[in-house]
RNA sequence: GGCGUUUUGGCCGAGUGGCUAGGCAGAGGUCUGCAAAACCUCGUACAGCGGUUCGAAUCCGCUAGACGCCUCCA
């Protein structure tokens, strides 16, 4: 039987500010959505947190045997930098900066998302749609929005009317703001003339002579407004109303209110069941942007080249740095943090090891149902990573009990402990063991090799070449453990 | 200025109206040839001031700080 039966899942609606149970428009089915990257530029972590911490959705509710539809988008066709830079977008000012062709800029950085998302080792989406290849279906949407009378065409650029489905609609439902409020506190930006209002948005925009980006329309030669391309592909792919709509928290005004907007006039029904938006990744106390110079990037931690730095983080402690804080809480960037996270990382992982090295017993003095169930409990209560691996260093402390024979476990218990962590870490968390990657059979044959020849001096009370053998070896990296049962080791 | 979020022990970070989060770092102990690892024990917490309550770090109000959005933004 599938999980989602027996575990009642609650996540958190931005639309409601309340975690609710969970319930799919189709039993065992889920329909997800969540806004991808512009790519014009490297992703930075900022950005990765956020795909990291869908990553975690998407995997817990395939864990609980859901079958999800998990469509991403790629934004290539650019977002409006600002209206003084009316008629040109962010893609294509690049690309003439650069003097390449916008399509390579989109290639480029499309390769380098991928890259990096891999490398963090998300699980890619089921769908990853390109705005370019949405055009006709977001040209059909602002025909749809013009019949209906909610948006208005000036010099071939068309806006939608906020004032206007603001008479029957409520826009500001998600981000808890009223029209009227910011009718009032609106800064006024020279280039807007056009609009009726200044909270009105673009639905179609006029391209100018040198622009690079343009398609034909009913309106004259041009390219789609901000907001328009995620409900086009997301309506398209998983229908007029879907499960669970995410992204970042800044993206919740205007542009998801402005999704709702567009979808409520199209097709009179709200767009989405739950709303959810993952926090900012801080650094140096603002939130990590492109625009401002305030970020970091993937490989940067990977490879330590950074100032802010003292050495190589792998992708996986990486990712159990984001993993030990909840995706509705800021975090906060640093080296300490992640240095601590680093050696939590490890820990759980030496213990994963050792799972193999248990002896079962005839009985079980540690109640391993219940810890299984302390684990989903915590994903169940909005994807509370956090907990989960509180959880999962109890079960640090059982395995090293376990070890040292201070606890005794049976054979059906220890495969269910085994199974549960590995799922948990594996494949919720989605942490890989590096220990493996770095120790090859030769390695360890090595290492084995002068263990036991430490052995021989040891017991020659030859304490000079037994603590040479590991010191050496710990300047290596490689640490060993002597334990009753022998000696161990570790690679760092 | 408007809207929203937040303030937890040396650091990072959960959580709840009364019952140990967890990790990292630190102290003592067990073990060990010594060390490391592991295990056991321990410490200083819930921004400030009021209020509600038998009881609040947890609810309410005020004050102060921080962050996010209000313009492209994960």
């Amino acid at each position: 039987m599938e999980l989602y039966k027996t575990n009642q899942l609650k996540i958190y609606n931005s639309l409601s500010k309340s975690k609710e149970i969970f319930k799919p428009i189709v039993e065992g089915n889920v329909g997800m959505y969540v806004c991808g990257p512009t790519v014009y530029s490297n992703v930075h972590l900022g950005n990765v947190r956020t795909f990291m911490s869908f990553d975690l959705v998407f995997r817990y509710l395939k864990q609980l045997g859901f079958k999800v539809r998990y469509v991403r988008n790629i934004t290539d066709a650019g977002h409006l930098e600002n209206d003084a830079d009316e008629g040109e977008d962010r893609i294509a000012k690049k690309a003439r900066i650069e003097k390449i062709e916008p399509m390579e800029v989109v290639q480029r950085y499309t390769v380098d998302f991928h890259e990096t998302l891999q490398k963090i080792n998300n699980l890619p989406p089921s769908i990853e749609p390109t705005a370019t290849g949405h055009i006709v279906e977001q040209i059909e949407i602002i025909k749809d929005i013009l019949a209906k009378g909610m948006a208005y065409e000036v010099n071939g650029s068309v806006y939608f009317d906020v004032l206007k489905y603001n008479e029957t609609e409520h826009y500001g439902i998600l981000s808890g703001r009223n029209i009227e409020d910011s009718v009032h506190n609106t800064r006024e930006l020279d280039g807007q003339s056009e609009k009726k209002n200044p909270q009105d948005f673009a639905l179609w925009k006029r391209a100018e002579e040198k622009h690079i980006m343009r398609w034909p329309s009913p309106w004259g030669e041009g390219f789609p407004g901000w907001h328009l391309e995620c409900t086009a592909m997301s309506t398209k792919y998983l229908g007029e109303t879907f499960d669970i709509h995410g992204g970042g928290m800044d993206l919740k005004f205007p542009h998801h209110e402005c999704e709702i907007a567009q979808s409520k006039v199209k097709n009179k029904v709200n767009p989405v069941n739950y709303w959810m938006h993952a926090n900012m990744l801080i650094l140096n106390g603002q939130k990590m942007a492109k625009s401002t110079g305030n970020y970091i990037l993937p490989n940067e931690i990977f490879t330590g080249e950074n100032k802010i730095l003292s050495k190589a983080f792998s992708p996986s402690a990486t990712r159990f740095f984001m993993m030990q804080a909840h995706y509705r809480s800021v975090l906060d960037f640093s080296n300490d943090a992640l240095e601590a996270a680093e050696n939590g990382y490890m820990k759980l992982m030496e213990a994963l090891n050792n799972l193999e090295n248990i002896e079962v017993g005839k009985v079980s003095s540690i109640n391993i149902g219940e810890w299984k169930k302390r684990c989903y409990d915590a994903m169940n209560d909005d994807f509370n990573s956090p907990v989960l691996i509180a959880n999962l260093f109890e079960a640090v402390k059982y395995v090293n009990l376990l070890l040292e024979k201070k606890e005794t476990i049976s054979a059906a218990d220890l495969e269910e402990l085994k199974n549960t962590m590995n799922t948990f870490v594996y494949d919720v968390l989605g942490l890989q063991n590096n220990s493996e990657e770095n120790a090859c059979d030769k390695l360890n044959g090595v290492v084995e090799m002068l263990i036991k020849m430490r052995k021989e001096a040891r017991d020659n009370r030859d304490w000079a070449l037994s603590d040479k053998i590991r010191d050496e070896l710990a300047v290596l990296g490689i640490q060993l453990k002597d334990g009753k049962e022998g000696t161990t080791f570790s690679v760092n």
